[in-house]
DNA sequence: TATAAAAACGCAAACGATTGCGTGAATCTC
DNA sequence: GAGATTCACGCAATCGTTTGCGTTTTTATA
């Protein structure tokens, strides 16, 4: 009593009928129509009568009936899910990304299935064919850092498979792409820098052929360039950020590197987010006061930047927006009746944060 | 010419007979055989001549054929799938324990659906609605802050639902759980700061009724307790954490409160990852010196914690082991020939780690 | 050499939903 | 009131697999 009670107050789906999975043969049973009654008038066809469409909805609702997504799927050629493959959940800049695309997919209703490449193109491979076998509907990419060959990506999408770069993007590719303004960002950056009486900068990079890390390379150079500040190509070191180990080994031998030049460098600007903050945790470690020794600045979209020792300056990318574009664009595709043929790609803004790190 | 020698050195999948999906079929009518043959020669029955398995076999994999997922998951009633429920993708203890299970889940070929309840259990039961309906063969969940009421997830468990729960646990549904000791670590963490020569320790907790909650507060107090320390009510504040606003204003207003008391804490032991990363960085803020003013040990997996300001001393969680098991719990509950009776709570050792933000 | 047994394969139903088409009844037209 | 519409519904095929059972062919047994 005092649960029925409590239910009835309960302001959300009522499951007390919920024991078994009801199907359309069920309810074309309990009302002694025929199946396709039954499909046609939750569908609301023009077939059926408004009597009976009232009669089928309220004892589907009341009975809690939801189409069976296998059987749907497997009618309708198409699973109302997409895939979706980064480098690795843990990221805050890529679970940013994952609440965007979250957030679009389930309001139009497709599912997400998110998958790891860890920064490997093997790997890489076996989650699309995983995703492609699993018949998803379309696959949002943005690829492993050691991606060189985007051919298969290619055949999944000649295939049929309608295919969405983020974040990373490649023009060994033509389709749509979400992205940030990465020339624009370094460029700001390092402005910043040089505006704060910055003069030898170095930038710490990926080994990627990624143009991610060319579009910051070049933004960092131009901005130099625009300052009169000659390029100076020993301050510019990349690290292979495969996995952590390798990073903090690249990383510790780079700063190694830059502290023992005869012209140290006053700033360092890093282009990617587990760059950024390891750089700074290894700085401290090895005992280099920032700003004092060196400034940093860095792209990375943690929450945690000003909780940093010191206030870590960054780039930041709207992380979440990206997602939300990427998955609008994806399902745009999916949706498209006829094949689309022009592809575009999208720019979004970055914004520079000053915090203390870059504070002389 | 120079693209066939590159394919073939390539040690990958061979995608070029991949223009069109095969199905049974289409081996069927290429090799002149019946569908059932094929599905069955696939399937190694014994049924099957040996010579026509190897015809079959070869057939497939040329052709890359893969079982229609929807088609296989129709038939067999599976679809091979889990839903997984989380409070946030945003949080970088909840990103390792996502890689724990998809870890596992994947070398089991489960895929994984990811949902999140944003800390409001009206959001988490509509996940769990949109899982079922889209039929996900079990549910690992860990449950909003905000969720008091278990008898949806107790219902969907009634209609045959193998769920199990993870990190935060609750005794109102009977079933796997898989959690992390938080009584021992809430103790060590209290037990750390009192032999480091803190008398005054507060204890930053959250509003929920999860035992997660409970479990820390009550091994503080008994820390406490052993140690001859008077626990005084005052010092215990909690924060709601449903969203970052709030639990900016009530940490902010916490804070506050305990700078304003008579005898100020000395330290403070934060109960959750958001509340630990977030106290330091208002600490910061606000201008009060880390642990120079007041020390602070939390509960927290950040990789960032020998980054921040100071490094923070930590309760760490094996938030990936977590995950691998309470995946392997639920799978083992889904493939399950006899229906489970008896289940098992498993709890995984916390580790503390101590940094700058304990040392006077 | 009958006959039984085993081997190898095909037929057809089933999973749950959708949809074009056919059919009977009600309604309309002149 | 006979014929033409319209309406409301059911039949059956289909999506790709799986699987029990029936059928044919081959091999073994008495």
């Amino acid at each position: 009593m005092a649960d029925k009670l409590f239910n009835d107050t309960f302001d959300l789906p009522d499951i007390n009928h919920m024991n078994k999975i009801v199907t359309l043969k069920d309810i074309a049973k309990a009302l002694n129509l025929s199946i396709s009654t039954i499909s046609k008038a939750l569908n609301d066809s023009y077939e059926i009568s408004e009597d009976t469409k009232k009669k089928v909805l309220s004892y589907a609702k009341y009975h809690h009936y939801s189409p069976n997504r296998m059987a749907k799927g497997l009618k309708e050629g198409k699973s109302r899910s997409i895939g979706v493959v980064v480098c690795s959940l843990e990221n805050n800049f890529v679970a940013q990304m994952l609440d965007g695309i979250d957030s679009y997919s389930s309001n139009k209703s497709y599912q997400i299935i998110i998958m790891q490449s860890k920064e490997s193109a093997q790997q890489e491979i076996a989650c699309l064919d995983l995703l492609y076998a699993g018949g998803v509907d379309g696959i949002l990419i943005s690829p492993a850092s050691q991606t060189v060959d985007f051919s298969y990506l290619v055949t999944l999408q000649k295939a049929g498979l309608p295919v969405v770069l983020f974040d990373r993007l490649s023009d060994h590719i033509d389709t749509h792409k979400v992205g940030a303004d990465n020339f624009r960002g370094a460029y700001d950056a390092t402005v910043h820098l040089i505006d704060n009486g910055y003069k030898n900068i170095a930038h710490l990079n990926t080994n990627t052929i990624l143009s991610i890390a060319t579009e910051r390379l070049n933004g960092y150079k131009q901005a130099l360039y625009d300052r009169n500040i000659t390029y100076r190509p020993e301050l510019l070191r990349s690290c292979d950020y495969s996995n952590p180990k390798k990073l903090h080994q690249d990383l510790e031998a780079a700063i190694h590197y830059y502290m023992s030049l005869e012209v140290r460098p006053d700033a360092i600007f890093t282009a990617t987010d587990q760059i950024s903050t390891r750089c700074l945790a290894l700085l401290n470690k090895m005992g280099y006061h920032v700003p004092g020794d060196v400034a940093l600045i860095g792209f990375t979209n943690t929450d945690l930047a000003d909780a940093l020792n010191p206030a870590l300056s960054t780039v930041n990318q709207p992380a979440f927006e990206m997602g939300q574009i990427a998955a609008s664009k994806l399902i745009s595709l999916i949706e498209a009746k006829i094949p689309v043929t022009e592809f575009e790609t999208i720019m979004l803004e970055t914004k520079v944060n000053v915090r203390a790190s870059t504070q002389k």
